[in-house]
RNA sequence: GGGGCCGUAGCUCAGUGGUUAGAGCAGGGGACUCAUAAUCCCUGGGUCGUGGGUUCGAUCCCCACCGGCCCUACCA
């Protein structure tokens, strides 16, 4: 059996969850729901980072301690995911024993394999920032975002040696041309690694919220270094329960472009490091944007759209969540940047929900409870629907595949085209009931239920109320794809009603 | 400052070293009336950011520039 095992990036616990989270999130959910239905062995992981210095002046702030404040934060995402329908395996955050466990033996071993080092660090240290710059990322001295003069700081700390992985991260990429997906993506790491690598401070003293080094108990590791090892945490690694083997590196991690460095990069080496093969793939995706602008908190301080305007909860009330996964999946292809409006939610939900998919069913169960007495007759073996089905099939499984939920979706959307293209030549509507009218509806039926299969990991609710819609015992994702996407297959034992509509026409709000 | 990405029809986006560059939406015309004033058919049309270069031929390769953006060691 196939495995598949995805995550996205833990999300740092000092931010609301919001509708860039709910993108990265929704695009792995659609993706592990996709393999679950083709019979992959599939594990999901999402979670959050709550180390580091931000999280512990967040918590002082509210009078709390770091974990009690951590505590609340974390359940933000959780509640997050409930509401978008994210059925993630595992949920992991980094201030669990689980997690200190496996950090301290990975990096035990890389200390161990002799890639860690004790040097003094000395930065540029921005004190409205608190944060290090080196010469070159600062304005000649000078803060970039503040502008003032940096003081230079002295810590000691432990260094990672990356510089030594400059060749073999070369020779993996060279050996493993899908290790980052898309290949602009890909490109952009490999040039990086090409202009040269430095090692890399992982320890501060000045903290305390961390993971304790542990041969070294006065540091603890820098935020990226733990959090990155959280997809090794998840499958036992160094532990008892220990199954990387199962899920190890046969796995995919859904990355936004901003953290490719520390995915492409440094992970890969640090995998080395510690003796053991890097992750097989990175699916780098771009970045949402609100009206051509980044969504970022610096716009929210400049008086912009602000995240709170956003939050995916705001969203799945107005629209309901599979409408809000649907136009997530489908409105930007996987890897590239793409625009967030209202107004192309609402165009999607319109369009390609109400008119097309909603309306669809809507004309069909009509039809058939009128009349064929509610009963779904069976489909023609040789109806023409059926080449626009199976194109559909193929297309939809080969996007999916290759991680292009927007491509798979608008497969399947030709499909729905295809089946009302075919109710206005056929016209069941001015046929008397009998045979004819009976091989239309059910072939209509058919074309009905392989949507509802092949849209069911972008919009699970949806397709589950489908496929009760016309009939059906069960779910879409009950049966393997590979068994109940094909022509022919459909079987209506309970009886058809029409309902409400799927999805209520919006109208368009004045502003 | 350094590294990188992007710039394609009104809008949102695909796409390719080679005959007339695509989709959806919006717009225009027609058909139909089962359906959520939905659907179906036809249709407009864009110097593929600008200027060079390589090539028999470039929107796609190279260089420069303009514009937008990302990374530069905490932001999907």
């Amino acid at each position: 059996m196939a495995r598949f095992y995805i995550t996205t990036p833990i999300y740092y616990v000092n931010d609301a969850p919001h509708v860039g989270h709910a993108y990265s999130t929704v695009n792995a959910d659609a993706l592990a729901r996709w393999h679950r239905l083709i019979g992959d062995d599939t594990k999901f992981l999402t979670g959050t980072d709550e180390h580091g210095q931000k999280v512990a002046d967040a918590a002082a702030h509210n009078s709390m301690s770091p974990r009690e404040w951590t505590d609340v934060t974390s359940q933000r995402f959780r509640e997050a995911w409930a509401a978008l329908d994210i059925r993630y395996d595992d949920f992991i955050r980094t201030t669990e024993p689980r997690h200190y466990e496996t950090v301290q033996k990975f990096l035990t071993a890389v200390h161990d394999n002799g890639y860690i080092y004790k040097d003094t660090y000395q930065g540029l240290y921005c004190v409205s920032c608190e944060d290090y710059y080196t010469l070159e990322s600062s304005d000649e001295g000078r803060c970039p975002i503040h502008g003032r003069v940096l003081t230079e700081m002295r810590e000691e700390n432990w260094f990672f040696r990356l510089s030594a992985f400059e060749d073999r991260l070369l020779a993996l990429y060279e050996t493993h041309p899908q290790f980052v997906t898309p290949e602009t993506k890909r490109n952009e790491a490999l040039a990086f690694i090409k202009g040269g690598l430095r090692d890399i401070s992982i320890t501060r003293t000045s903290i305390s919220w961390g993971v304790p080094v542990p041969w070294d108990p006065d540091h603890v590791f820098y935020v990226w270094y733990d959090a990155l090892i959280n997809y090794l945490t998840a499958v036992g690694y160094g532990r008892e329960d220990d199954e990387t083997s199962t899920w190890w590196p046969h796995s995919h991690h859904l990355i936004g472009k901003e953290i490719l460095r520390f995915h492409c990069v440094w992970w890969p080496a640090m995998c080395m490091a510690a003796g053991l093969e890097p992750v097989s793939h990175v699916q780098v995706h771009g970045w949402l944007l609100v009206g051509g602008q980044k969504l970022s908190k610096t716009m929210a301080a400049e008086g912009g759209v602000k995240l709170t305007d956003i939050a995916p909860v705001m969203l799945t009330d107005e629209f309901g969540v599979d409408a809000v996964r649907y136009y997530l999946l489908r409105e930007t292809s996987l890897g590239n940047d793409g625009d967030f409006s209202h107004e192309g939610i609402t165009a999607r939900y319109n369009t390609d929900l109400a008119n097309n998919l909603g309306n669809l069913v809507a004309r069909v169960t009509t039809i058939v409870a009128s009349k064929c007495d509610g009963r779904g007759p069976a489909p023609e073996v040789d109806s023409e629907l059926r080449d626009a089905a199976q194109t559909a099939i193929i297309d939809t499984a080969l996007a999916w595949n290759r991680f292009a939920p927007s491509f798979a979706l608008e497969a399947t959307w030709g499909l729905i085209g295809a089946t009302n293209a075919y109710l206005e030549r056929r016209a069941p509507w001015k046929m008397s009931p009998g045979e004819e009218l009976d091989a239309v509806m059910g072939n209509a039926l058919e074309a009905i239920r392989l949507v509802a299969i092949l849209a069911s990991p972008a919009m699970p609710a949806v397709s589950a109320n489908i496929w009760w819609r016309i009939g059906l015992e069960g779910t879409p994702s009950d049966e393997e794809f590979a068994q109940s996407a094909t022509w022919g297959r459909y079987r209506g034992a309970g009886l058809i009603e029409k309902g409400q509509p799927l999805f209520p026409r919006i109208k368009a709000v004045v502003e």
